[in-house]
DNA sequence: AACCATGATGGAATCGTTTCCATGAAGACA
DNA sequence: TGTCTTCATGGAAACGATTCCATCATGGTT
């Protein structure tokens, strides 16, 4: 009983008029007000929508926005994601969402269903540098880069050739603010000795980090894990257990965060007492934690608003970026610097 | 400088065969070993992906899996997409993500929406009913519900014909079980004014909850909020208030617990010494919070994963259901009942 | 009245794939 | 050797839209 979907033709039959006509009706293109009318009405009648698969071989693309997340589960991307499907719903756009695991082959496989699928609009978290990235750009996707960007990679050998993937929009939160308001906010509080938890694709926080920090800093504080739970708590218990001489951690994300707490409650460090806590992102938890948790407030849904705005924005000139301010929000797990755990 | 993309005539032509024998390969159908050979070694030197657009159009659909949420800032969905994109991934399949709301309007047009891409695998966790799912079923559209299934509405007018809905698929959890375990559990502990705080679509809990509580049920006890966090702490800080004698909640929901907790915190209810709580579903912060939260868990990762493979498996018999189990996770913030507040 | 500009209209080509069908070659069997 | 079966193969027809282009009607201008 599967009764075949009605398309154009039917419609141009029932209105007694050519395909063209119909669809240049639909798609607003020039048509005598009668004419006009009619189709529209049979349109209506016969409950008439058109495929987007006819629609997309022509246009050679299929419209809809790509997402490439690291981890759709960390709150901070769902938020970011929600973003962009407030935005493309009020474009009538799909979105693609496809979770790379900060894995940089399996972000070159997304992008590559994705092409075959023939979307060309994508907005990403990249994990990948420029080599996943630009042969992705010469194929004609039009990218936005959200919350990170691709920056040459220092390590990267060759000529520190200008990068196609310096030209793509990013639309990121000040994370230079943050990190310094963060930091001017714990040495104020006397802390001396402040560790950075970080996560992958970080470059940009930890360089202003060092660069704030000054004399101050000590690379044995800077401890980098991979995107899981349990790489973050393993390196927030190694961290904690290998210096006890710290007073305070800036968490760079809100996984890491999370393991901070846990960390430190395992090891019986009090919060803020022996240890002050700031972490990145605001999430609903943060106050319901004990104590409360400090916070450097990002915009993730407007982050991925904004991102979507520009990418379904193309042709136009699109400005460079987008930076978009971060608040530090003061709970409870920051104190003064107490007696040291173990001074040395 | 946009190169085209190479197509199968392409492949085809290099290859010295017709496009017919180049798909036939391509798609595993018969060839001789050296054509197959040759055509490979064509296709992988021109590095050919053949485009989805031309192969939806002809097979009238696009593969792809409709993935319909309430809301995926809520860890608990957001969870459970994970699950999806994970199977999802696996069979190569992209994942078009839509969020509801919990709007049946909004629903019907995303459904819409997807149709129109000629998506026709759809997993969603559904609030719209028979009205909003019958019509996309007639249309063609294979459907898992996940989380939620659509019930004949009892409050729905006209005779309770079976509706098609009955026979979509389901993947859920172990909700009864979840309930019952939940009030044993409440009611051992001496409670007997127990609350239930839940949100949309729990129609199905809720009925548990009576039948379970019997006599000691009290409607006045049982208040439903909309999907928002507003919503839900409105509903609970009303409840809190107006019943000053409960001395237990059942939140049926993260959104409901995180909206229980800050009510209670507001209104200096200590738990679990004023008010015990269980929540339904673990999420890494119920260990962060003071105190930690008892909650029952369900598995929202299986349950996606379940539900994708399900809706890939379409043809075959599929089975009517799956029922996962859910987990009673005793933390600290559940107490026997103490004291009264204020005994009536 | 002849001519031109304008705008509505429909036929047909196109997008890139899959799949039906006809063709031809090669091998099997009597 | 003739016939029949089997199988690889390529041409061509879908699929459902958009859009180019030619045609035709209309109305205004000289």
């Amino acid at each position: 009983m599967k009764t075949r979907r009605t398309t154009i033709k039917d419609v141009a039959e029932a209105a007694g008029v050519g395909v063209a006509t119909v669809s240049r009706v639909l798609s607003g293109g020039s048509a005598s007000p009668r004419t006009a009318e009619r189709v529209l009405d049979v349109a209506a009648r016969l409950d008439y929508r058109p495929s987007a698969l006819g629609r997309n071989l022509r246009r050679r693309r299929s419209g809809g926005i790509g997402l490439l997340l690291p981890d759709i589960t960390d709150s901070f991307y769902a938020r970011l994601a929600d973003g962009v499907l407030g935005c493309a719903r009020s474009a009538g756009e799909p979105v693609v969402l496809g979770a790379t695991g900060d894995d940089e082959e399996r972000e070159a496989e997304l992008i590559g269903t994705l092409l075959e699928q023939g979307v060309e609009r994508v907005i990403a978290v990249p994990c990948g540098g420029g080599e996943t990235w630009e042969p992705a750009l010469r194929a004609g996707l039009i990218v936005v880069f959200a919350h990170r960007s691709v920056t040459g990679r220092a390590d990267a050998p060759g000529p520190p050739a200008v990068s196609a993937c310096a030209t793509v929009p990013a639309v990121l939160a000040d994370d230079r603010a943050g990190v310094r308001t963060a930091l001017d906010y714990l040495t104020g509080l006397g802390h001396r000795r402040v560790a950075y938890l970080g996560g992958p694709g970080q470059e940009q926080r930890l360089a202003v980090f060092r660069r704030t920090l000054g004399p101050l800093v000590d690379e044995e504080l800077i401890v980098l894990a991979r995107g899981s739970r349990d790489s973050a708590y393993a390196a927030a218990a190694g961290l904690f257990q290998r210096r006890p001489d710290l007073t305070a951690v800036l968490a760079g994300g809100n996984l890491l965060g999370e393991a901070a707490v846990l960390a430190a409650r395992e090891l019986d460090l009090r919060v803020p007492r022996d240890l002050s806590l700031v972490m990145f992102d605001d999430v609903p938890w943060a106050e319901l934690c004990a104590p409360p948790l400090t916070v450097i407030a990002q915009p993730a849904q407007d982050i991925g608003y904004r991102a979507a705005e520009l990418v379904l924005r193309a042709g136009d000139q699109r400005p460079r970026g987008v930076l978009l301010p971060t608040e530090l929000i003061v709970r409870g797990s920051c104190g003064p610097r107490g007696p040291s755990r173990s001074p040395r």
